[in-house]
DNA sequence: GGCCGTGCTTTACACAGTGTAAAGTTCGTG
DNA sequence: CACGAACTTTACACTGTGTAAAGCACGGCC
């Protein structure tokens, strides 16, 4: 359907974005490289993407279809107790983050364009929308502690399930992925349940 | 001692950067920018600071003067029983971290820069620091919940209460600081205290 | 076979921003 | 008055973005 056996322009230039944000290059978005790193002509990037910021946000999107959220985040959905959702969702964020923080830290330094800024903030809604639901979960239950609403407890485990709290924590502080997990499943709990 | 009656030209590019980054400018770094704002000539700047990561990192340090830390954080200090010491906490971060988030924007963008890194690290471990301090107080009352460290629980109270947590909550979420610091205690006291 | 459009390359250019260089101005102080 | 420090003015090299236009290669179609 809508995989070639060969990728066209497009897609081999946002396999090089991806790619180069993956090794952490700081030229990720630089139009010179990504067109060298694509083996194109800089200017072919200009005719699948018209500047910089709409490149990034698409970069952004295209890992999403990659990386299939709803393939990480089954067993939250399919989990039964409020104790077993909100530890599924802590192994979601401690598998799914890493895949994705170096594209965050991306759009977090270009938040700056406006187009980028509203791209980023859709996937950002996303991303509650799942924490609400979580919280949700443990509301039906009859679980969730005060002061808490889903509304503000999706809120809440969705900031402190960041990407850039995970950015912190594990690149920044050495924190193993397994501490991460398991810290933020006692933060979860304590923090959420009656 | 290090305060003159009229600001030096240093002083006044300084004030220009933090102004224009209270203000929300994109143009904050700009070099033109800020000397047209600061009322000297573009190689003024260039006299005092040698690029723009250099300013970047002065503004911060400035900023860090500026607004005395020590002063914000001292009911922290002076509280005696975990719960107070952690609500404390709460507090100052509040309070202190609207007065600072424009800058932490600033620096989590610039991250790319080898020398803006080094000194942004300094101010996120000032930071830890304190967070640990608070978390050794708990452990001292023998309060300290498993599986935390004062260590470990240091490293998340901070992450949880960084700038850029803040920032999503209040400035995108439209929180206010009062439920910001509500949800914050009760999150706080839930995770870390038996 | 000739024609044409699509997708890409090549070359060139305008423009903004950073950082460097050097000569000129102003002003307080010995 | 002479000197030095701080700042201004002017000019330039360089990098990166985005625009423009001409040329090329190839596949389908009459």
């Amino acid at each position: 359907m809508s995989s070639d056996a060969t990728p066209g322009t497009r897609e081999r230039i946002l396999d090089a974005v991806l790619a180069s944000l993956a090794d952490g290059r700081e030229d990720a978005l630089n139009m010179a490289a990504v067109a060298r790193r694509a083996g194109v002509s800089r200017q072919a990037v200009y005719l699948h993407f018209p500047n910089r910021a709409t490149l990034g946000v698409e970069a952004a999107r295209w890992l999403d279809e990659r990386e299939d959220v709803r393939k990480w985040s089954a067993p939250v959905v399919s989990a039964t107790t409020p104790e077993e959702t909100l530890d599924a969702y802590a192994d979601f964020l401690g598998a799914y983050n890493p895949r994705i923080v170096a594209v965050a830290r991306m759009a977090y330094r270009l938040r700056a364009l406006p187009e980028l800024e509203d791209a980023w903030q859709d996937r950002l809604r996303a991303r509650r929308d799942g924490a609400r639901a979580v919280a949700s979960r443990v509301a039906d239950a009859g679980r969730l502690r005060a002061p808490f609403t889903p509304h503000t407890a999706g809120d809440l485990i969705a900031a402190i399930g960041s990407m850039l709290v995970w950015d912190e924590l594990v690149q920044d502080l050495g924190w193993s992925t397994k501490r991460y997990v398991q810290h933020l499943k006692a933060t979860f709990r304590a923090t959420l349940l009656t």
